[in-house]
This record gives structure tokens, C-alpha cells and sequence, in this order.
RNA sequence: GGGCGUAUAGCUCAGGUGGUUAGAGCGCAGAGCUGAUAACUCUGAGGUCCCAAGUUCGAGUCUUGGUACGCCCA
């Protein structure tokens, strides 16, 4: 193997077709499997204790993979990247969601189908294949993606959560929570989508797009108190926002606390909160006549006549009740109760001993029990409803109320709340010590432990498993038909199916598995059968089943399973705390009593160019193909990670950041690269890797030692940022390094490698090498082509993480050359100043430093920098400055308080003296360290300060008439070269030039001939005449001058 | 209404434990340099560090109270 191996015939072009690069990398490992060598090159060792475990998250592949998903995928490649170049074996299996609402609600789409009815009539057997064909549908077209954007993992040994054996994990999971009690069926108040049929959990009702404006009718409703007491025939005026629910009015509330004041207006008296009494201007009058006062406490217990007589007479109903809920920020202070559709008041009734009633079916439309409404949606019926309240004179109000409302996170109906039985894991039962298990989980960023997620695992309630529906992990209980003879059967494995029903189970689906029954054995009369119950699992129960399930557990990988639990890290984006970190975490606790995972990154939302939601419709975010085919994936990747998206806040996706990211990183990497095929394949520079890295370590050129040095310290800086997962803050160093690669050691080194200097080809092997290693997890594609151009190996991904080590440290010397850097700046900066372009050549600078010495080796580097004959250090800084007194308040405000002040403004008025080394300002003597002395110019025409009071610098502005003939020299050979790049010649071809310039230009040019020969690879240099077409340009003192080259 | 987060240049963001003259990248303008670069170098314009009060000799930084935005909960 030999530097460099790029084969010169492909050639490394100059301005690289990146996303063809990117496919030659893809292809490539396509063909040698490279990633599965990468899992295979590192031992499990004993008990997996060498394995990096990473779970990942199963997508729900219904549509295309957006920017979101390609966000989570890099990061779930980087990290496992990472962990493999360290030495740890990381495995990586694709996972596909597969089951739940999404996929039904595609497929009813497809079908045609419009309701619970439609599919059952379709045919559920039918209808789950149809919704198994669409959920697989896109799978090819995600490999292709996940694919495309460089991410290694594993589909051919993939999992889904339709798999039989992922099926019975799951199932195992709720028959061992059952057994620990943990599982129940309640008759509880859900949110509830009546176009699905199906109450959702909590989880559901919490993702995005939930929540949207909607516009609902606002009542305020009178209710005549009954009674014989001194509030009889008073109007309780109550408030709501969903009149449909008034037939089944069973109570009100007023908070015990609250001031309630009975006020006349028109010959009623009407009860409502003080506080309100303001927001009922209009109805009840500006200075309402205050009939009398009451706390809520004095309410309690009044009775009053339903606004609906369905329901009249029931048990306990239609009385005042306490609730602590009751605010008196809208509505009137006293409230309306159904307890059926509304969580917090069947919480009430249930108190107060009054059942539920449920005059709503589960399409969302009302029953016979109120005839006048029957038939009609709940929505629909408002305004009837209303308008029979305007008829019998007890609607007070009618208006609109705009807020914040749920709707179906799948088909978008608003939901309402609805009271029906559902299977409940009691996640209350074990809250704390989900709690106290999160305290072992390293969450990025940080605050998202006890905020977001703690915050909501403090809140956290029982949470519905059950689905009414058709495509998903059946709820594996089987009860009795008749209640005369109960019995419950919960099954957790295939096995035990087998045993009951007696055959093999191959798929537990429904039908299918409806289709097991078997007689009751606790029915001595034979006359009941076990029958399953027909709800399936909410498909957040299967992905927060994924550790175990993936592998089924426990009925196979029992040992592999208890050393890959927790895994070690996971990544997603914020709504994922109420979502898949939830689900695991809660399944984690209750059926093992550990965190499902030792470390989760958490990052924020990607937006759409104008900062907006990405949305489709508006189109505000670039094509993710396109993208790819015009920046490629390593630029896709670098703009994502290196970005505020990964400390949890959201981020605009836009061109613009795909295109910086590859002028400002990926090819600047690539121009090192072809800067070195250029000049080491045009010397024949060969050496191995070894050889180079030990001529590497033997040069004594500064600049070489610095880049050594400077390689050095970004390993350094890149293993600890990505030790912390902080992937932007290892972005942040390699971008850094990669800026005094290219712009400082390169620039500085180019006649080095013009002339063939072998040190610097194994410098910048070594430094190359080592680059591409330390950014193959944030740039694989590109790093890939680079290293294994340059290396000759099979893989860069193969490579161990580079040991820093291996490298020289020599932290002053990076800190000497930041200071040369700051010298050349001002140098620089002192020839714009004094209009002295640089290539004109002057005699001499002079550096005063106190760290002369240090700086000294670099006098030949600065001197080609800045262009001067001689650079000159001198340590005697007081010969071209004086001092300047700058204060150390730090130090100094503590000893002097309050006076610190007065000697800041005296020393910035000039009032300080130094005598016999002791520093008075303002009449104090400073002690030592509580002042710096630094230096300023004295002689402003031809000094400047260096910064931090470091020195100065002295520049000789003199231009003799050798000097300008030098520049003028100069000026020719640039002209010249501009000519050869319009000639388009090779840089090594040797060439005959003509110049057309003024006598003066001429006879410069004449005296320093070889010189300009020589750096235009001239063999023939002449003077005359040039037409239009030669290279035409300016020399010395503004004259003009062409050039035309013949090649020879 | 409560919780979490954010607020610094036109844009995207840095700014341990308070220290007086607030930085970077991009963008913009000017100049320089260039046979690796889609570049680079130097310079410039651009700031009420969201507002207010407080603590302090001193606040971008700490405290309190607001405001705005995002997310979450109710």
C-alpha cells in the first residue's frame, strides 16, 4: 500500500460531483458489505459487555421519509458509527410499526369505507389484509432513503410488529402485567373519536396536530332551583360550551370557596359567581341589584329542575355539588354535569352516588332515550338543542367561544368525551418509581429529565391499552358469556392458547383469533363459552414493547436479553417524551424495574424554510430527492447535526444551509485532498501509511509540527464532545481544525509542496488521515472516498477511533502559532492601512515581543506571508511603545469597593504613574496583579500594537526603486499565470511568454528575468506587441501590462 | 391558570463561578491575494444583550416582577 493509491487515471477532480462521489461510496460498500464487517470486525465479548446497544425507534412507514426522520436516522448512524470506531460491537435492526389507527385509517381510505359498519360488512379478514399490504407498501422506498442518506443498519434481519413472534412478546408483556395487577377493566371517561369508534389514551390526545382552534357554541342556561328553601324558583346559571350534553345534565357545581351573589334583572332572580357578574353585563345589567350573598359551601345540596326531563328523578341527580375544578375565569362559577362526557365530572357524580347516563351510541350520534335527538350527531344537535332552550326560556345567552380542542390524531374529527369500558395498565400504581428510575436515564438536554418527561411521569395516569378496532395486537382475554358463570382466562403465550383451544396458532390476528373459543370450564351447565373480548392493544403498548419483543422475549434470547436491557442510547424528537420514551419507560418499570435505556438525545422540530411547519401544501421546504441529488447526503447530514436542532430547539430546513454546509465543510476537505493528489502525484510521493506518519513525526518544520499538534488536539476535542453526545459541539471542533488545515497550513505550505518537500506529503497524509477518521461518523460518504483514495484500506468505517497518542502534543506551539497568526494579521492590516499592496515587496518588519524567543523560528514563514526581506524580533518592547495601564477589577474591586470606580475613571483620564515598578492610579498604589501593563505604539506611521498587549509591530514603509522594480516583477508573473490559466495548460507545462509592457515595467521585469521564469515555468521569456486576446493586467504603479504564453 | 424552555448583530448562534472595550459563522460593502478551493486574507458598516426594579464598587451574567415566542399540562 502506498500513498497515493487514488488511481490516476479515475483522477480526483478539482470541483467534484459530490452526490456521484456520495453513490460511488454506497455502491461500494453494497458490494463488500461493509457494514456488516464493521459489526462483525468487533467482539461481543463475554456476556455482550462489549456491546453498544442501540435501540431504534420503529417508524410508522405510511408515507415518506420527511426531514424529521432523515434528522433522527443520522444521528442514530453517527453514534453507532462512533461506538464501532472505539471498538464496540454495535448492532443496528430496522424496525417497522406496523399496527394501530394509521394503518386502518389509510387502508379504510383505499377501500372506500367509511365506517366501523363499512369494515365489518368488507369483512375484518379482508380488511386486516388490505391495511397489512398498505402498511408494507412504502417499505421499499424507505430502504431506498434510509439507504441514500448513508445510514448503516440492518433490514434484512428487520422486525415487525405484526410478526408472530413480536405478537407473543407482547402478549406476554400483558399477561404479566395482568398477573401483577397491573392491568384492569374500567368504565371510565375517555376522549373519544366517534368517526374510528374508538376511545384514545392520553398519549394520543397529546401529539402533535391534536390540538387545533375550534369555533364551538358557548350557552349560558338557566336551571330553576326547586325546593321549599329561600333560593326556590331562582335561576342557577350555568355555562357550556357543548350544549349537546345538557339532556344528560345530572348536576352542578360551584366551588365551595367561591363569593356566589343572587342578583334581579327583569323580574328573575338569577345565581351565578360575584366575579362573573361583570361578563353578564349586557343580560343582567350594569349595576345588578344584589338580592343576596352565598359561599358555594351555602349552595351545596340545592336541587333544581333538569334543563331536559329525560333523566328526571334519577338517583341523587339534580343537585349542587362541590368541585375544587370550578374556576371563575369564563362561564358563570357554576357548572354543568354529565357525567358521561366529561372526565372530571363523572369524578363528581361518582361521589355523589349518581350513575352515568349515556344517551350517545358509539358513532357519536344520540339514542332512542332522547327521542327528540335520535339519529342525529352529537355536533349536529347543538342547534336544536339550543333552539328547544330558547323555547322553554332557559337559555340566557348564546354566542360562540373560540379555544383549543382535540381532535383524532389520525382522521382530524374532533373528539368529544365519552364514558365506556376499556382496559387500563394502572400506571398510577407504580408512578413513583417511574420517577425514580428516570433519575438513572442522561437525557440531552438535560432539563427534559425533570421537565417535560419528569414533569409528565409526576402527572401520569392510568393509561388505555384498548382499541375498538381491527388491526393490532389482540387483548388476550377470553371471559365467559354469561354472567351467571364468570371467568376470565388471560393468555401470554402461544403455548398456552394451544393447551386451551387445542390447535396450533399461526397468527393472532383477528378474526383468527376470535375464532377460539372453547366451552366455559367453570359452567358445570356447558351451556356458556369463553370468548375473546374484542378490543386490540393500542399500538403504543407494541412499541414500547420493542427491547424484548424484537427479540421474543422471553421465549427465546432470555440470556442475550438481560445483558441488552437498558439499552445504551436512543434518540428522538420532543413529542416523543408522552410518546415511544413513555411507553418504554412505563413498560420498562412495570415489568422489570429498570429504564428501558441509559441515555436519550432528545432534539426539537425542523421547520420549513420560512420558519413555518413544514407543510406540504405550501411547500416550504426543499425536495428531500433533490436534495440529496444536488448536495448529496454528507451535506444533508452535516446542516442537520451541527445545528440547535439537537439541543431541543426547532430549526428552519432550508437550501441555503445544505449549500453552506458544503462550501464551508465538505469541500474544503475534498480541495485538502486534491491539493494533495495534485502535488504528491506530480512529485511521485509514495509512502505507506507507517512510513508517512514516521517521517510525519520526524519533521522538524514548524508548520508540520503545528498541524501534528493541532490533529492532535481536535481528537482530543471530538472524542470528548461525542463521549457527551454532544454531536454539534463535535461538528463545532472538526469545522474549526478544518479552517487551519485549509486556510493556514495549506496556504502557508504550497511552495513546500510545488517543491516535492516529503515531509510535508507525510504531514499531510497523516493529518488527512487522521481528519477523515475523527469526521467519518459525521461525513461517512466523503471520508470514505478520501481515506480510502489516500490509505489504500478497506474502509475508514473499519478504522479504529484515532488515539491522540499517536500524535505529538505540543500546546505551545499551537498557542505560538495562533500568535504568528495574529502578527500576520496586523502586518496585513498595516499594508491596507498604508496602501502598500502585498506584492509588493519591502525591506524589513520588526516584531517586538516578549516572547521573541519563542517566535523566532517562524521569521521565514512571516516573511513570505507578509512579503519583507527580513523579519526581525526584538524582545525590547519599551524602545517602540510605552506603557498602557489596564486594571484587573477582578482582582482590584474586592480590596478597594466602592472606590474601584473612581480609579477606573482616573486611569481612563490618564491620571497613573509608574516609578520604581510601583503603579499608583487615582492617588492608590496598585499591589501586584491588580493591573496589566501593556503596550502601545509610539511611532504611529509605522506601528501598530499586537492585540492583548502582546508587543508591536514596526513595518518599514521605505520603497526603494529595487523594491518597486520587484513588485513591479511580480505583478508581470501574475499576469502571466493568469495567462496559462486561460491557456488552460497544465501546471507542469513549460512555456514561452511575451509581455506588452510600458519601459519601466520592461526593465523590471528584465532585472529579475530568472525569477520570473522561474515561477512560470518560462524557457523562453520576450517583449512586443499583443492584440486583444492576451491576458491583460496591471504592474507596479498602476500600469498596464499583457502577457501571452505559447506552450512549448 | 400552572410548568419547562428561549429572548444577544440582517440571519443562525457562542458568551464556566458577576469584572467595566459583548464575540463567531453566514450575509452585505470595500480593498488585497491567488496555478488547490465553489475559495482565501484584511477592513468596515451593523447591538437599548426583550423591558423594569433590585442585589453589588461593578450585571449580558445573579434575584424579583413583567413582555414576547415555542413546547407541555390544565
Amino acid at each position: 500500500m502506498a500513498y497515493p493509491l487514488d488511481d490516476p487515471k479515475r483522477g480526483v477532480p478539482a470541483s467534484p460531483n459530490l452526490p456521484e462521489v456520495e453513490r460511488r461510496v454506497l455502491d461500494f460498500w453494497a458490494e463488500d458489505d461493509t457494514f456488516g464487517a464493521s459489526v462483525e470486525a468487533r467482539e461481543a465479548g463475554d456476556r455482550g459487555d462489549n456491546e453498544f446497544v442501540f435501540y431504534d425507534g420503529p417508524p410508522f412507514a405510511n408515507g415518506l421519509p420527511h426531514y424529521g426522520h432523515l434528522l433522527t436516522g443520522y444521528v442514530k448512524d453517527i453514534v453507532p458509527r462512533y461506538q464501532t470506531m472505539r471498538g464496540r460491537r454495535v448492532e443496528r435492526r430496522f424496525g417497522w410499526d406496523t399496527h394501530g389507527m394509521p394503518a386502518e385509517v389509510t387502508t379504510e381510505k383505499e377501500l372506500g369505507l367509511k365506517s366501523k359498519a363499512d369494515i365489518e360488512e368488507y369483512g375484518v379478514d379482508r380488511f386486516n389484509a388490505a391495511a397489512k399490504a398498505s402498511v408494507l407498501q412504502f417499505t421499499d422506498e424507505w430502504v431506498e432513503y434510509v439507504t441514500r442518506q448513508a445510514r448503516w443498519v440492518d433490514f434484512d434481519n428487520d422486525y415487525k410488529t405484526l410478526d408472530l413472534d413480536y405478537m407473543e412478546s407482547v402478549m406476554w408483556a400483558f399477561k404479566t402485567l395482568y398477573d401483577k395487577g397491573l392491568i384492569y377493566e374500567g368504565y371510565r371517561v375517555l376522549w373519544y373519536c366517534w368517526r374510528c369508534e374508538t376511545p384514545l389514551a392520553a398519549t394520543e390526545t397529546k401529539m402533535d396536530d391534536t390540538y387545533q382552534d375550534r369555533q364551538d357554541p358557548a350557552v349560558t342556561v338557566g336551571l330553576d332551583v326547586t325546593g321549599d328553601g329561600p333560593l326556590a324558583g331562582t335561576k342557577l346559571l350555568v355555562w357550556t360550551t357543548t350544549p349537546w350534553t345538557l339532556p344528560s345534565n345530572l348536576a352542578a357545581a360551584v366551588h365551595p370557596d367561591v363569593d356566589y351573589v343572587v342578583v334581579e334583572a327583569e323580574g328573575s332572580r338569577y345565581l351565578l359567581a360575584e366575579a362573573r357578574l361583570a361578563a353578564y353585563a349586557r343580560e343582567l345589567g350594569e349595576q345588578a341589584d344584589v338580592v343576596s350573598r352565598h359561599k358555594g359551601t351555602e349552595l351545596i345540596g340545592l336541587t333544581y329542575n333538569p334543563p331536559f326531563d329525560f333523566f328526571a328523578g334519577r338517583t341523587n341527580a339534580h343537585q349542587v355539588l362541590a368541585a375544587d375544578y370550578v374556576t371563575t375565569e369564563d362561564g358563570t362559577g357554576v357548572v354543568h354535569i354529565a357525567p358521561a362526557f366529561g372526565e372530571e365530572d363523572k369524578l363528581v357524580t361518582d361521589a355523589a352516588g349518581i350513575e352515568p347516563v349515556v344517551p350517545v351510541d358509539d358513532s357519536g350520534k344520540f339514542t332512542e332515550e332522547v327521542p327528540p335527538y335520535a339519529g342525529m350527531h352529537v355536533f349536529d344537535a347543538n342547534k336544536a338543542i339550543i333552539k328547544d332552550l330558547k323555547a322553554t326560556e332557559r337559555l340566557l345567552r348564546h354566542d360562540t367561544y373560540n379555544h383549543n380542542y382535540p381532535h383524532c390524531w389520525r382522521c382530524g374529527s374532533p373528539l368529544i368525551q365519552r364514558a365506556l369500558s376499556a382496559w387500563f395498565v394502572a400506571v398510577t400504581k407504580f408512578r413513583d418509581r417511574m420517577v425514580e428510575l428516570n433519575r438513572q436515564i442522561d437525557w440531552t438536554p438535560a432539563h427534559v429529565r425533570d421537565g417535560q418527561f419528569g414533569k409528565w411521569l409526576e402527572g401520569a395516569r392510568d393509561w388505555n391499552i384498548s382499541r375498538n378496532r381491527f388491526w393490532g395486537a389482540p387483548i388476550p382475554v377470553w371471559v365467559s358469556d354469561d354472567p351467571a358463570h364468570p371467568r376470565v382466562d388471560v393468555y401470554g403465550s402461544l403455548e398456552e392458547l394451544e393447551r386451551d383451544f387445542g390447535v396450533a396458532v399461526t397468527d393472532l390476528h383477528r378474526p383468527g383469533i376470535d375464532e377460539l373459543t372453547r366451552p366455559n370450564p367453570d359452567d358445570p351447565t356447558g351451556a356458556s363459552t369463553m370468548r375473546r373480548v374484542p378490543e386490540v392493544l393500542d399500538c403504543w403498548f407494541e412499541s414500547g414493547s420493542m427491547p424484548f419483543a424484537q427479540v421474543h422475549y422471553p421465549f427465546e434470547n432470555t440470556d442475550w436479553f438481560e445483558h441488552h436491557y437498558p439499552g445504551d442510547f436512543i434518540v428522538e424528537y420532543t413529542a416523543q417524551t408522552r410518546g415511544w420514551f413513555y411507553t418504554l419507560h412505563v413498560l420498562a418499570t412495570a415489568l422489570f424495574d429498570r429504564p428501558a435505556f441509559r441515555t436519550a438525545l432528545v432534539h426539537g422540530t425542523l421547520l420549513g424554510a420560512d420558519g413555518a411547519k413544514m407543510s406540504k401544501s405550501l411547500k416550504n421546504y426543499p425536495d428531500v430527492r433533490t436534495s440529496f441529488e444536488q448536495y448529496g447526503s454528507d451535506a444533508m447530514r452535516w446542516f442537520l447535526v451541527a445545528s440547535p436542532v439537537l439541543r431541543g430547539g426547532d430549526m428552519p430546513v432550508s437550501e441555503t444551509g445544505f449549500r453552506d454546509a458544503v462550501r464551508q465543510i465538505v469541500l474544503p476537505l475534498w480541495n485538502v485532498w486534491y491539493f494533495y493528489t495534485l502535488y504528491a502525484g506530480a512529485a511521485g510521493y509514495e509512502a505507506t501509511p507507517e512510513q508517512a506518519r514516521a517521517s510525519a513525526l520526524a519533521s522538524e518544520n514548524q508548520l508540520d509540527r503545528y498541524l501534528l499538534a493541532k490533529t492532535r488536539e481536535l481528537v482530543e476535542a471530538s472524542t470528548e464532545a461525542m463521549d457527551a453526545y454532544d454531536l454539534a459541539g463535535a461538528t463545532a471542533a472538526f469545522r474549526a481544525y478544518l479552517e487551519s488545515l485549509t486556510n493556514w497550513y495549506v496556504r502557508r505550505s504550497r511552495d513546500r509542496f510545488w517543491e516535492g518537500d516529503e515531509d510535508g506529503f507525510a504531514t499531510l497524509a497523516v493529518a488527512l488521515k487522521t481528519a477523515c477518521e475523527v469526521a467519518a461518523p459525521l461525513l461517512p460518504l466523503i471520508t470514505e472516498d478520501v481515506w480510502r483514495g489516500l490509505t489504500g484500506g478497506r474502509s475508514v468505517h473499519l478504522a479504529d477511533w484515532p488515539d491522540p497518542e499517536d500524535l505529538p502534543a505540543d500546546h505551545e506551539l499551537v498557542e505560538a502559532m495562533d500568535a504568528v497568526r495574529e502578527i500576520a494579521s496586523v502586518g496585513l492590516f498595516m499594508r491596507k492601512d498604508r496602501r502598500l499592496r502585498v506584492r509588493l515587496p519591502l525591506a524589513s518588519v520588526t516584531v517586538a515581543t516578549g516572547h521573541a524567543e519563542r517566535l523566532a523560528p517562524f521569521a521565514e514563514l512571516l516573511e513570505d506571508e507578509l512579503n519583507v526581506k527580513a523579519v526581525e524580533f526584538d524582545s525590547d518592547i519599551d524602545a517602540y511603545s510605552k506603557s498602557d495601564l489596564k486594571l484587573v477589577p477582578r482582582v482590584l474591586g474586592p480590596r478597594l469597593g466602592k472606590d474601584v470606580q473612581r480609579v477606573i475613571k482616573s486611569v481612563k483620564g490618564g491620571d497613573w504613574t509608574v516609578e520604581d515598578g510601583t503603579v499608583t492610579a487615582g492617588g492608590v498604589e496598585l499591589e501586584e496583579g491588580e493591573y496589566e501593563l501593556t503596550t502601545v505604539a509610539v511611532d504611529a506611521d509605522h506601528t501598530e500594537a499586537l492585540p492583548n498587549g502582546a508587543g508591536v509591530l514596526v513595518l518599514d514603509t521605505e520603497v526603494t526603486p529595487e523594491l518597486a522594480a520587484e513588485g513591479a516583477a511580480r505583478d508581470v508573473v501574475r499576469v502571466v499565470q493568469q495567462a496559462r490559466k486561460d491557456a488552460d495548460l497544465d501546471i507542469t507545462d513549460r512555456v514561452a511568454v511575451t509581455v506588452d509592457a510600458p519601459d519601466e515595467v520592461r526593465s523590471a521585469v528584465e532585472a529579475h528575468e530568472e525569477f520570473v521564469k522561474g515561477e512560470t515555468l518560462a524557457l523562453e521569456l520576450g517583449f512586443g506587441d499583443l492584440g486583444e486576446d492576451a491576458t491583460a493586467g496591471e504592474a507596479g504603479d498602476g500600469q498596464s501590462v499583457k502577457a501571452a504564453v505559447r506552450k512549448l
